[in-house]
DNA sequence: GTTAACAAGTTAACCGCTTAACTTTTATGC
DNA sequence: GCATAAAAGTTAAGCGGTTAACTTGTTAAC
């Protein structure tokens, strides 16, 4: 094992102390350039490297953000949405800029939690997706400057936060199936009495229809989970359903999932049924019939996040910031015309 | 803030030595039961947390176990191939269970790599895909225990690996395709001078072919990047090579992107080109028709890695292992009969 | 009845770095 | 020519634990 070099090397190498070392090597005007020229230079020399350890214990800052995913278990995130791969990658990047790492956890229990903020130090949390009361009561507890992503509790505005135009989005998905012709469009997705996003977009889609003055019935409300085996399943009971020609899907895992069940019962989109997703997965384009969907800049998500969360990790006085971003219809192959 | 809980601030309440706290908290059998038991409770009901940053820097030991992803950018890694988010997710659960925390790193520079494994004081590393010398370098100088996941430099016995079958399972999936009649079987992977894992199922695909006595020559081995985008461009180089009938893949990203190219120009599959890939990402059981694939079994490959790892930090001089998984092919629809 | 061994604590140094407060030297102003 | 301030260092305490070495009171052994 290579021994590790310290500031107290590099002092008694130079005959000054550890202190001006210290002062030194982090840039306080108190050294003189020649000495802390000198400094530097043996540093590097001796092959000095920081211990953020120490730094850590000594300031009370890690210099480590850590971001929490909305699962028990980190690889769900990735496996069930490549939204959150795009998202930490692109995020990870902004705070590495300003010398921070990324400690990428997933949801935890209270006393989990509380053993991560405190006991590994972290400086500052992102939240996606999900944000829970004992969250909100440890950040609290312990002052954490914190920003929220895809967070809709609305009786949270103590955190800046960043969401997209859920509503907007699910209405332009609905409008362009209506464009299209299409008069009795359903709409699929979590229990939207539950799910606060879905139930956004469902009210996006609502609007659509009421604007352009297309009946609804509640039987055209369908609740589904957001995952390819479901939508697969619900798919058999849909096709039953011949008075529907479109369908407006929260979340393109299910609408590949329905696809998926149409075709295994023979039947061909979007001749039979016209699909609109939400998300844009890199699957969509790749499915067949590639999916038309609704589409989140996930770069701009993540930087915008980053840039709240450093406002306020610089200034914990600084003011809430609340973005809600646009969303892009993306049009593909699964929506038909009728006539 | 909520004031930080301290083992001095137990032992005062108890009056006792913050040296029996710490005893007591780490269940060495210095302390009465009687004593122990009040200093649990204590702690608490104080809301005491362990502090890791000082345990780690007075013990020199971080319970942190990084992670390095072969790609630049850690957005890469999940986006170009859904193994790395599995692999990470089974990981995670096996050290976690072992009470260490895991960072997730991509390719660092020499200087980085450095500033992490001492600045923040990693205890063990795992790589993934790509062994670069500098990170040997690194390794050996301060004694780091590691394993190393599908990389294939052979001159590296220094480590404890886990790795897979490349070479058995494509030779299944080349066998697969001349069992089903055909006979003018092309193969596509990166450069087979650069990629030792490709150069191995390469191999494969050859030794299969010599073994059916199936005629082969360099015509049949073509290169391309293994993304979806060039695979759809590499498409309508192939379409025109007639004699061809099969191709065997050396990743799934690029097989779906090669079949998304064929559609593109009305060619259909398996009925135009049977196809077989490599790697069984989620998306092959999606696309249309599902890809025929040879599948990892990632869920041991991660305990497997964990398993070596742990022997080696817990006994630097226990002895290297290495092992080499086995692979199965799983039989979809992208590959049609012919006589 | 003396000694040795043990149980249950305590003491204090150490991990590597930061930083407020202090000292010494040199420059500045009038 | 003298007070004052600035520049460049030094000193030492502190961050929150760990742990080897020491102390003290009991118990067991012969």
């Amino acid at each position: 094992m290579a021994k590790k070099v310290t500031i107290y090397d590099i002092a008694k190498k130079l005959g000054i102390t550890p202190a001006t070392v210290s002062y030194a090597l982090n840039n306080v005007p108190k050294v003189s350039p020649e000495m802390r020229k000198k400094i530097l230079d043996t540093a590097m020399k001796m092959g000095y490297v920081r211990n953020y350890t120490a730094v850590s214990l000594s300031t009370g800052k890690s210099k480590i953000i850590a971001l929490l995913l909305p699962f028990k278990d980190i690889s769900e995130a990735f496996l069930q949405n490549p939204f959150y791969g795009e998202f930490i990658g692109f995020f990870e990047k902004n705070i590495k800029k300003e010398g921070y790492d990324l400690f990428i956890q997933p949801l935890y229990d209270e006393k989990e939690l509380e053993l991560w903020l405190v006991g590994r130090g972290v400086d500052a949390a992102v939240v996606l997706g999900t944000f829970p009361d004992f969250y909100e009561k440890s950040f609290k507890n312990h002052n954490m400057p914190v920003v929220l992503v895809d967070v809709y509790n609305a009786d949270n505005k103590d955190y800046s936060s960043v969401c997209i135009a859920d509503f907007e989005g699910e209405f332009r998905a609905a409008e362009y199936l209506i464009q299209n012709g299409h008069k009795r469009i359903a709409f699929v997705g979590a229990d939207i009495n539950n799910s606060i996003v879905d139930k956004r977009r469902y009210d996006g889609y609502r609007k659509a229809l009421a604007d352009y003055k297309i009946p609804y019935d509640d039987s055209l409300l369908f609740k589904c989970n957001p995952t390819f085996a479901d939508g697969v399943e619900f798919a058999s009971k849909l096709i039953k359903r011949k008075d529907i020609t479109a369908l407006v899907c929260a979340a393109d895992t299910l609408a590949i999932g329905i696809m998926n069940g149409y075709r295994m019962q023979n039947k061909q989109i979007p001749e039979c049924l016209s699909i609109v997703g939400f998300d844009d997965i890199q699957s969509s384009s790749l499915v067949y019939p590639s999916l038309t969907t609704v589409k989140q800049d996930i770069e701009s998500k993540a930087s915008l996040a980053a840039k709240f969360l450093f406002e306020k990790i610089n200034n914990p006085e600084s003011s809430i910031r609340t973005v809600t971003m646009e969303l892009k219809l993306i049009i593909r192959d699964s929506v038909s015309k009728i006539n």
